[in-house]
DNA sequence: CCCTCTGGTTCATTATTGTCAACAGTAGTT
DNA sequence: AACTACTGTTGACAATAATGAACCAGAGGG
């Protein structure tokens, strides 16, 4: 993890919609590197477009050459806009908050969010990256990717995010197991204080999970009825969101969603 | 210009909508940077999520990280959302192709695209990087912009695109300045052949140029009245576009587009 | 007027990087 | 089957580029 390019892209992290700007003795203490090797390192990303510093504060901020890029890709494989839609008929359908994340890197990034309508809800921070471990989204995402990825994951470094966090292998594997069972992942409390999270993997044209929509809900507000019925909706979402963007589900994930429906309380689509 | 990071950032000016997947020794050979280096720069973006590797065909392409990235922008400066309406309007005003760009490092990025419904039209690759000095929105840009930018561009190297193109930097001078009185940038055939670019350049809340709108046409359809048409249309859109997004125009400007518009031929804004 | 922030710059040391070669896998041809 | 030509991938060494402490200059604040 010592490779220069590396550490110039862990500055992007920092950047998020609470702070959409960032001085540079600040973007140095946060990363840890150096004053100097950040100012370098920000020229040269500047130069190419992906930040730009603003000559009255001097702040640094996210370019426009990253519009540029967002456009290329959504062009060539549209993902965002025809999942938009079916994330705000799932905050609609569940009263709750809805988000969707795809694979980027070792963690996954936050590509849509329709926020619920209550006044208590779950607000997530638009941009953040998520950890796998920690989130119902990674759960569903490991259940159901590559194994070469979920072994990096239960290898790597495993965060406690909060005090429910599975930080050992052995039993994050399990709950990984489970998902595979269920065909949907679940958390508690093991990413953020007080909310659950129910979370549906969507995959490519080759049967892989890519990302999950999930629906985050305060915690306390979780009752088995509701449980029921965002399990339904959010595995409906991420089987519409597979077929319209070209993915394909796995052998044998159709019967064990139907398994998993039919298992389910009652009121489910 | 040899440093590492702007080496590997080089490589993501590669995909377009066209090409918007790539493989490892294609990209190699492009950059001419060697294999291995290339191979590893991917590794490291790939794992920044800014760039994936699909696991069947092995090609790379444009990464979720950037879908993030772009979020953020978006939602802390809503720049592309406010615009496209109004290259809309545009586009429908003048029945010829619209888009705008924004400053991004050394070279302009094209964030919104509307293309005319004419058969014959000019048509953009989604996407592309476009050259300050051979383009009208270039013109426009710098004759608005820092004085360091557009040094920093008569210095710099001035590619021939076309026959028409302006490489000597005090022809190129003379045209900026010519922008600098009438208040757009006007270009025939500098950047490709047959097209004929009209640019107006909007600006950031301290009064200075962050990018342009423009009309590009087929030369040979330009006249006198469709000229006078195209320039008054962008003047204004460029005005809505700079009060849209919390911009101020810069100190005399606005008499400088009254005189230009009093002396079009006539029908305008 | 001093103290402490900020962003920016310099330069010798050292570690990262580029290079080149070889390796493995696939597809097409002979 | 063997040969070719092309992928993506990995290792080792020489050379280059990154590093980080110290240093400037300016802006507030007390």
């Amino acid at each position: 993890m010592s490779s220069t390019v590396a550490k110039a892209l862990t500055l992007l992290d920092h950047f998020s919609e609470n702070e959409p700007e960032l001085g540079l003795s600040d973007l140095a203490r946060r990363s840890g590197i150096d004053k100097a090797t950040v100012h370098r390192m920000l020229s040269v990303m500047a130069d190419a477009g992906l930040v730009e510093q603003r000559h009255d504060t001097k702040l640094y901020r996210l370019g426009a050459g990253i519009l540029r890029l967002a456009r290329i890709r959504e062009k060539a494989f549209p993902f965002a806009t025809v999942l938009q839609p079916e994330l705000d008929l799932l905050a609609q359908e569940t009263g709750e908050t809805a988000h969707a994340s795809l694979i980027s890197g070792r963690a996954l990034a936050t590509v849509g969010i329709c926020e619920s309508s209550k006044a208590n809800r779950v607000s997530l921070v638009v941009g953040e990256v998520l950890p796998f471990h920690a989130t119902a989204s990674g759960i569903a995402t490991l259940a159901f990717g590559t194994e070469e990825l979920s072994a990096r994951v239960l290898a790597g470094p495993l965060d406690g995010k909060t005090s429910f966090t599975l930080t050992d292998p052995g039993r994050l594997n399990a709950l990984i197991e489970t998902a595979r069972q269920t065909g949907f992942g679940e958390t508690d409390q093991t990413n953020e204080i007080d909310v659950y999270g129910i979370a549906a993997p969507y995959f490519d044209k080759t049967g892989l999970a890519c990302g999950a929509v999930a629906v985050a809900t305060p915690s306390h507000r979780m009752t088995e009825a509701l449980r029921g019925k965002i399990v339904g909706a959010v595995l409906r979402a991420a089987q519409v969101i597979t077929s319209g963007t070209g993915g394909k589900q796995p052998a044998g994930y159709p019967e064990t969603v139907r398994k998993t429906l039919s298992s389910l309380p009652e009121g489910s689509a």
